[in-house]
DNA sequence: GTTTTATCGATAAATTGATACTGATATAAT
DNA sequence: ATTATATCAGTATCAATTTATCGATAAAAC
């Protein structure tokens, strides 16, 4: 049984303000204040301040103290910790375009417990070549290597009509979770875990905002 | 006034589920039919036919006729000038490092308006150079630059802790929207946009669902 | 031309997430 | 030691979003 103490139905929109106050705290690590309490990080992070209590309060076993609030190290490990920075998935990222490519460099996945391992394109001039010390394969080794090296997050940086041919392949190949940068929506059996990525989306919420303003 | 016979308070989940309509709908463009329902949509795209109905609404005026179901073309005429794919905002990057080369080689946001003519970087290494032909200027030089090029959208890609002051510099210099790679908080006057992407909150969310899976 | 039916649009219900409120409590001040 | 107070945790309220229901209507079938 999956059982913890901690409520396991956390929602999505409290896992996003999860690296917000991660962030926030490690700043805070290297003040002289050992405590911080919720309405203070509340006003920092423009939320309210039962807001941050009840997410705290659902990641977090540890709890406040009246008059002083959360104590910060313990705070920063439990998000650590739910946040899944010590677990480490192996990822592949498939489609070394410009963005595969700036994935592939990005250095702060790790932090959140996902280290790539490879990249896989079908582009003769990507193939073979080495972004930050990995190498990218033919798509048609994919599945050899996944048999080789058991994958468990694939990385779809391919163009919106070829998603769904890649999104097949790494199912084949056994990934338990797919993490998608193409706008379209993913055919998964059930049981594969869909992420979907969605960059357009803020371009869309930025011009909206912009033509309400003037 | 800025009135139109649509709504003007179209919730930002709508606003998200846009680009997956748009691209989804240009697939159908190559085939041999025109008109496609409220219930197709929400079973290819997994969503309640409901919700589909209500966000066309939202965003275009045509109406859909029993039986047949919507326009293909003009729905995809009317999700473009809502998405904004017909205005032209000039932005700007600060932080030419993996992510931000990434998005300067991006070509996709063209299709959203967004159009990223220069970046900025304090690193010496990387002023100077030309990233999909776009130039790497030194951040010193991103007021005066502004002055000559009024610039709509900043896009701030440095590392958490120079994030706020790379913000200040672009409010300064009289951006109207900030578009936030960074995981933190940005304070910033009234009026100005602020759109936080948060490539972390994703991981964090396929962690936590990997983890109640096993 | 009439009937059947898929889909629409509108309204209502339910669910979810955010905010406000209240009593309890540990810390700090007197 | 006693009092005052900031903050916590839990419960209740409120708002927003999603989902369900229902009559109306245009297209297709007969």
């Amino acid at each position: 049984m999956s059982d913890k103490n901690l409520p396991n139905q956390v929602s999505a929109n409290t896992l996003r303000r999860l690296p917000y106050y991660l962030s926030y705290l490690k700043t805070l690590k290297n003040t002289d204040v050992s405590y911080i309490s919720a309405p203070v990080i509340a006003s920092e992070l423009d939320l309210n301040e039962v807001q941050v209590r009840k997410d705290l309060a659902a990641i977090s076993s540890v709890a406040g103290k009246p008059k002083k609030g959360f104590e910060i190290d313990v705070l920063i490990n439990d998000i650590q910790a739910y946040i899944g920075c010590d677990v480490n998935n192996c990822g592949i990222l498939v489609g070394a375009g410009h963005l595969g490519r700036a994935l592939l460099a990005y250095s702060g996945f790790e932090a959140y417990g996902l280290n790539i391992i490879a990249a896989f394109d079908s582009n003769p001039a990507a193939v073979g070549k080495d972004i930050a010390g990995k190498s990218v394969y033919h798509t048609d080794a994919l599945l050899d290597f996944c048999k080789k090296t058991p994958v468990t997050i694939g990385i779809i940086t391919v163009p919106a009509e070829d998603a769904q041919e890649i999104c097949d392949l790494l199912i084949k190949a056994n990934v338990k979770a797919i993490w998608n940068f193409a706008p379209v929506k993913l055919c998964t059996p059930d049981g594969v875990i869909i992420q979907n990525e969605n960059i357009a989306a803020s371009l869309t919420i930025i011009n909206k905002k912009l033509a309400e303003q003037f």
